[in-house]
DNA sequence: CTCCATCGTTTACACACGTAATCGACTACG
DNA sequence: CGTAGTCGATTACGTGTGTAAACGATGGAG
């Protein structure tokens, strides 16, 4: 059983940057069957529903989503939670920019005004809280 | 004259990650010349000097890296600050995961215990500033 | 002045990704 | 019971990326 190319897929498998934004739709709702994964993202990507089927697939192939048949059609749930990946991704930033301290990524931000008089305050309470 | 593929690159063109990693060292220190380059590259991701040659080129065509002749040889030097780089980056990420707010971010480095404790020290000192 | 080492350039190739059409099966309606 | 619509699966294809060999020019050693 020659293992086609796909076969093989680790739960530890790259999420592309496409297969997020199906990610995204289905954290914050799910089940959802293919057609209402695309009605949602394709309202905002303009994609088609080959597309987002073919993003369903390689999701489901990665582990990263799992399904439940329901008559003749498949439900989608997301298969690993959304601040794991949020977690990895933000992580392997400040790995390969600030060699993995977050004090550097901040301090970018703030140079860049990226933070808001919101974020500011936010991050202060969090401050607080850490340090108790 | 018909435009091979890679002929055409505008100055925002994408840097791939192990693109990244050659600029990584020009930024260090430049200008060097390729063998220079790969010496230090090389050494940390096992790469052959081709494959070094090639991502040079390419952050070349780019726009990412300058040369200047040098007898036989070429230095490069980046042609982007690294504070641009990693500021679209980081925009970048907290777009995508965090809609924009950067408070997000750094609740989710402080709950994956990401902050160090110089880390906190240097935000705090950093909002200390922000506010004044 | 000739030849070799060394550049940068060109070409190569497999795989991931974005994007999509087509196909075969199955369900539901008529 | 047949047929049309719909679903997931299969196949497709161009481009970017990671990785590297082959090639052609050129400058320095002898």
């Amino acid at each position: 059983m020659a293992a086609t190319p796909q076969a093989n897929a680790q739960p530890g498998e790259r999420i592309s940057e496409a297969e997020h934004a199906v990610m995204e739709v289905l954290w914050e709702e799910a089940p959802l069957c293919a057609q209402d994964v695309c009605a949602k993202v394709c309202a905002a990507r303009g994609w088609s529903l080959p597309t987002v089927k073919t993003l369903l697939a390689r999701l489901v192939t990665k582990q990263a989503l799992s399904t439940t048949r329901d008559g003749k059609r498949f439900l989608y749930s997301p298969a690993m939670a959304r601040s794991d990946y949020v977690g990895t991704e933000s992580r392997r930033l400040v790995d390969r920019l600030f060699g993995g301290r977050a004090a550097p990524l901040f301090a970018q931000l703030a140079q860049a005004e990226a933070l808001s008089d919101t974020d500011i305050a936010e991050i202060e309470a969090l401050l607080k809280e850490l340090k108790s």
